[in-house]
DNA sequence: CCACAAAAGATTGTATACAATTTTTCTGAA
DNA sequence: TTCAGAAAAATTGTATACAATCTTTTGTGG
């Protein structure tokens, strides 16, 4: 599989132009090439998409419904920031959802649809590996996607399609330096458990998978605020 | 509270008149005056409301998004149609959340938020003895929305909206000719349970809730026709 | 040099024009 | 009548023009 998948099925075939621009940018947010504060100026966009702000407006209206960007009257489209309380619901929401996940891929998953997880657990490794993070975070989310929706429901799946997106956000806002979010061997203790049909087991290893990820973020504010510098000597301005 | 409220908080304040449209569609389909396989025009809709097609097709967008309208391509929108397979799996997602919901609230809920609920308990009881069931449906709907809200998690709050509202699209098209979708003296004992803090009685009758919401639907299938016009009639000045 | 107001510039909000596609209607023949 | 196929109409997809608003720069007085 290439480095730059469908990143698991967004919807519908068949779709317009816009549906390419929102999964490069839905892509670049998962491996965080767009941190959050970042401004998506819809002119800036269009030009580099060849297209025309039309289409670039119904991208980042799409991506602030999900709730990956922030769309603020007048003031255009930035990646969304998450607060601490924030980033404590959305995993509040995660566990709840994906122990339900588990739950029922215990009983609904196929054999195929297993090989398949296992070779994403092995491709993130080898990312990982490679020291390519930003791919590996990226595998990560998917594991998680597909698991999703291999477990039968389509509106849970959609629904943690938004939370993983907004993870990697927090995780690129809160990490600490070291950043490996997703212990590997986890995701494979939770596939092993699935696979044998364990549900308290898989359910217990899942909770915990979570814990860690949400243990690994440190909610002191490390985005930059007006910062301190800026007052005192004229910086530079980007772009 | 009026007959036409906000509707639980749908997003930020201070919003273009789009908002004002998506408030409008949102309850009629709240309220089943919308109803499943309706097209929804985009030049119809735009001479209703008064405002051009780029502002219908925001709005249609953003309803794509929530899942109450499919859209496909150069066919345009209609309302959400659910097959019986969705309906099980939006019923299924509804326990998963609203149990974790209510083990929330149990413990977040203020005093003052618990009175709310008890006045739309009693609200709903008023339109369901006025043969209102549209508005009935519709505060049922609410109640639910705002026990989300004040559980503490936006998230899943706004996850169990549009859930909510497309239990109305799946009751529109499948329930059965006596139409008592959310028998009110269950919501009232919930209530009673999340006061007391008694958490295993609460997520009790909430499961049962939802099962006997679900055990209404009858799958089979009832076609209905569309009048766009006269649905909008009520709140719009032009024809 | 700083504060502050006004103008210039940049960006987003909305409407409209035209292109692409689908749906409907019309025509003719079996 | 009924069917196929083409023209006509209607509807959606996209680009662009202009209006509204925000941001930055500039100019002036203190």
């Amino acid at each position: 599989m290439g480095a730059s998948g469908p990143a698991v099925s967004t919807g519908k075939a068949q779709q317009g132009k816009d549906a390419n621009i929102y999964e490069q940018v839905f892509d670049a947010i998962l491996e965080q090439r767009l941190i959050p504060g970042t401004r998506l100026s819809e002119d800036k966009l269009g030009q580099l998409f060849g297209v025309s702000r039309t289409i670039v407006r119904t991208v980042l209206q799409r991506l602030a419904f999900e709730g990956v960007v922030e769309i603020q009257r007048h003031q255009g489209a930035i990646i969304a920031r998450t607060t601490a309380e924030q980033a404590r619901q959305v995993f509040a929401a995660r566990k709840a959802v994906e122990l339900e996940v588990v739950r029922n891929a215990c009983r609904h998953i196929s054999a195929v649809q297993l090989e398949h997880l296992h070779a994403l657990v092995w491709e993130e490794q080898e990312a990982r590996g490679q020291q390519d993070h930003g791919r590996a975070l990226r595998l990560s989310g998917e594991l998680h996607l597909y698991l999703a929706e291999y477990c039968g429901n389509e509106f849970l799946a959609g629904f943690l399609r938004s939370l993983v997106s907004r993870c990697s956000l927090i995780i690129a806002q809160y990490e600490a330096a070291d950043r490996h979010s997703c212990p590997p061997t986890e995701h494979g203790a939770i596939l092993e458990a699935i696979g044998a049909g364990d549900e308290a087991l898989a359910v217990k290893l899942m909770a915990a998978h979570i814990d860690h990820i949400e243990a690994k973020i440190d909610v002191r504010e490390k985005t930059a605020p007006p910062d301190l510098s800026a007052i005192f000597s004229k910086t530079n301005k980007e772009n």
